[in-house]
DNA sequence: TTGAAAGCGCTAACAC
DNA sequence: GTGTTAGCGCTTTCAA
């Protein structure tokens, strides 16, 4: 490095223990001492070395997200949100991206612990985001609920029965669903075919397993999936896709196959991304940078002894034109 | 924290010195003094401080990646590439969004000096690229080239002129541009306008400025662009937006409008887009995770005494559906 | 090959 | 209100 606190404190006359608290404005500082020493500091350019603070008083001001994505839209879109707040309090953000795979490669309690305090798990299986728990720093999860742990979700549930009712009030039966296949207990995976299978028996309407495919969360996984929809004999009238990237997918699937979303097969999806109202996607939008907002949120306000709790925010169906309602019996006849 | 490297000396029966070695790696350390030290640091489940051994090395094993978005797909894809690189390479990355204000709120190399040993800097305008070289430490800009700095850039103006190009092959002439107004000068943004000029030059179709219009490059920018152009007098016959997600709004816009990419407006993009391909965008593609790959590489090759150097990488014109070739006359008559 | 010991630059008691 | 002084936990000469 270059100058330090001792450099400052001997220019400007006082202790290094002085120039510490002045700089960081702490009580029993005289206030000329501390316009002083501000002085000083500032033409000496002078910047403490976080290293020896975050030794020192063992506050790390940084916080830890881990996500199994950042570049997938609700990934990146979460990851700003909490950008957004954590530098409006100079904290540092550390980005750890897990990668998508099946067993996903947490960075351990061990390489984090000591080195935060404070993490955000974004969209983690509960298991993981549970581990993640022991560091002992105040913890927020994305996408799932795990006890005595602070969290923001929305009713995944709700959602994908929102998304299912809406084909089925459209008048449709034969319902296939992209979803994931390897989705681990408890994600918002799950809670979601729970929803969906929870419309389709309120409906009265059997599931038929013939009418699932996996599309991994991914745009071609969901072009994959909706093509081996097509390919099966009694081809769904409508599809809902767990997330909108992967009916992004399943529409390109369509084209492909000389169908026209909306016309030809009803598609939703679940996110609001971005792009579904140019794509005229109909979705169940959820508030994705609010939601890492929240978590960062939250983080800081355990921080100030807040007692950690669930948030759950809301979601909002938008009906657009790939849920065409079909056309009037009635004005036809 | 927990257990500390005297703990693990202590129990292994060696000094702290040796401990470190040890584990670090280092030469000059008994295999069997090495594996019984590493067998008693597992057992103790002990992990270095990275605060200690930071401020004790000078070495942070940390980069830094400045850039102007987090959600934005561009950005998020090169951040994607980026951290794969250094995840690889067990370094921590460190992420500062400015934001997309006309003045950024740069970091500082205030905050940054000492704090770092890497900086990966965004498409960032060239003087502030510029002035992130100061804080010593190897630098990679992506998206701008300085000089006696590592880069990773396309060919901005040749990437514009070929887009232009194809528009004009089309047999395009009132030719319309949707870029950006506040573009610094040497951004990818100036040079991209430098070549729409250059391509227009050459072909001997003189620039109108009023088939000129600010799409901030946001989807949003893009659709107000694209409905400013369309309501001038004399509407373009096609539209270069200098990114993807610009057209992407352009695209709105026009269906607004009641108009059909590439049959009523032709339409053409720079970037290639994830998206671009379901939404029958023509575009010059670039290969934007290997470019954050590319920069990565380039700060730890840096590190090994690499001259740094400026790298171009490859763009692809590909042309698809919104810029359909004109009828052929021939064939008509 | 290993150990002793002096820092790295700052914070936090504790005195004054 | 300000200074003294131990550390924080590790790395790194320098000796042995």
């Amino acid at each position: 490095m270059g100058i330090t606190i001792r450099d400052v404190a001997r220019e400007a006359g006082v202790s290094t223990a002085t120039v510490s608290r002045a700089l960081r404005g702490l009580p029993h500082v005289d206030p000329q001492t501390r316009e002083h020493v501000a002085r000083v500091a500032a033409e000496l350019d002078y910047v403490a070395s976080a290293n020896a603070s975050r030794l020192a008083s063992g506050r790390q001001g940084t916080v830890a997200v881990i996500t199994p994505s950042l570049s997938r839209w609700f990934f990146a879109t979460v990851l700003s949100g909490i950008s957004e707040v954590l530098q409006a309090q100079d904290l540092d953000l550390l980005v750890h991206s897990i990668g998508d795979a099946p067993s996903p490669s947490l960075p351990g309690e061990r390489r984090l612990r000591g080195r935060v305090d404070g993490v955000i798990a974004v969209a983690l299986p509960t298991p993981d985001a549970r581990r993640l728990g022991s560091i002992g720093v105040p913890l927020s999860v994305i996408g799932a609920t795990v006890p005595a742990v602070a969290s923001v979700t929305i009713d995944d549930v709700e959602a994908a029965r929102t998304a299912t009712a809406h084909l089925i009030s459209l008048g449709h039966e034969r319902i296939g669903l992209i979803g994931s296949g390897d989705v681990a207990t408890d994600s918002a995976g799950t809670w979601r075919m729970a929803g969906f299978r929870a419309a389709m028996e309120e409906a009265g309407i059997p599931v038929d397993a013939r009418l699932q495919a996996d599309g991994g969360f991914t745009v071609d996984g969901g072009e994959t999936a909706m093509a081996a929809l097509l390919a099966r004999p009694e081809r769904p009238t409508a599809v809902f896709a767990l997330a909108d990237e992967m009916a992004f997918g399943a529409m390109r699937s369509l084209r492909r196959h000389g169908l026209r979303p909306g016309q030809d097969v009803a598609l939703i999806g679940i996110d609001g991304h971005d792009l579904s109202g140019l794509l005229d996607l109909s979705t169940v939008a959820q508030p994705v940078a609010d939601m890492g907002r929240i978590a960062a949120e939250q983080v800081l306000g355990q921080w100030r002894g807040d007692v950690p709790v669930p948030v759950r925010v809301p979601t909002t169906l938008m009906a657009r034109g790939s849920t065409l309602p079909a056309p009037d019996p009635v004005a036809l006849g």
